[in-house]
DNA sequence: ATTCATATTTGTAATTAGTACAATTATGTC
DNA sequence: GACATAATTGTACTAATTACAAATATGAAT
């Protein structure tokens, strides 16, 4: 795995060093879209040394080459992305959850903008009460 | 005009002081995704013993009752909209600007989820260059 | 009109995510 | 091994937003 990290960052031109490899190594493995905090939370009794800047600049950097998604959902705190493929965000109001959902392609085309500026990113969040908040547990 | 934006608040279930028809007829009459201090920055003048506070009371307020709109857009500040239609934005990301962009029905369409969660909301968020930045004065 | 309960507004203080910056440490090259 | 460069660290700072309690306005009942 670890090996998998050193590779991706590299691909992204990020030098990686233990810090960034252990940031971009946690987003892999953690598909909750943490913030800058929780995952210095988590990374933090391992990597006692560990600064809470570098792990804001490293998820700076990171966001900057494409290798994470920063995610502005949540107006209090940034959330972030290891998967930067396509798909939209579905954010819970009850229990502030945040998941994925799929995308389907043709809706994707049908959003492209047809005035003419560059669009570099189509970001689509879904706002509403997820399955376990709203009960779906009855139905099991 | 006044007369529409009392008769807006009270069927949004809000009680019309002053304060809050100012700040939601700002919102009407300015299409700029404002923020809060923006918006007490402009009825500040005109209403001297006007509080900050307020501002971000009411506009919490407004917010929660659906009379506008609360916008995640940029990481560091919550942006209004008083139009609640549906709608996109784009945000340039040379000139910060947010500017609003028509949705395809039939886009909106295939957006609606499968999963049977309830869904009250969507955002679509374009980030890019917009017209001006991107120089397109060159074809005037 | 006066009183009273309630709703709203106000100002100050506190909170908190994120950044600036300078010092320290690590890294890679000659 | 020495040196230039890059990365990390800790502290201090900024700025958006909220908490809170006092002051003010509002509306109903007498």
């Amino acid at each position: 795995m670890s090996a998998n990290v050193q590779e991706y960052l590299m691909r992204h031109g990020i030098r990686p060093s233990l810090q960034r490899m252990a940031v971009m190594e946690y987003l892999m493995t953690h598909r909750t879209h943490p913030t800058a905090d929780e995952i210095y939370g988590a990374l933090s009794p391992s990597m006692p040394t560990l600064s809470r800047t570098t792990v804001y600049n490293t998820l700076n950097l990171l966001a900057s080459r494409g290798a994470v998604l920063a995610l502005d959902i949540d107006a209090r705190q940034t959330r972030f992305d290891g998967d930067t493929s396509l798909h939209a965000h579905f954010l819970c109001k009850s229990c502030g959850a945040i998941h994925d959902m799929p995308v389907a392609d043709d809706a994707m085309r049908m959003l492209r903008p047809f005035v003419p500026v560059q669009v570099d990113d189509v970001q689509i969040l879904y706002k509403g009460v997820c399955c376990e908040c709203y009960k779906c547990k009855t139905n099991d």
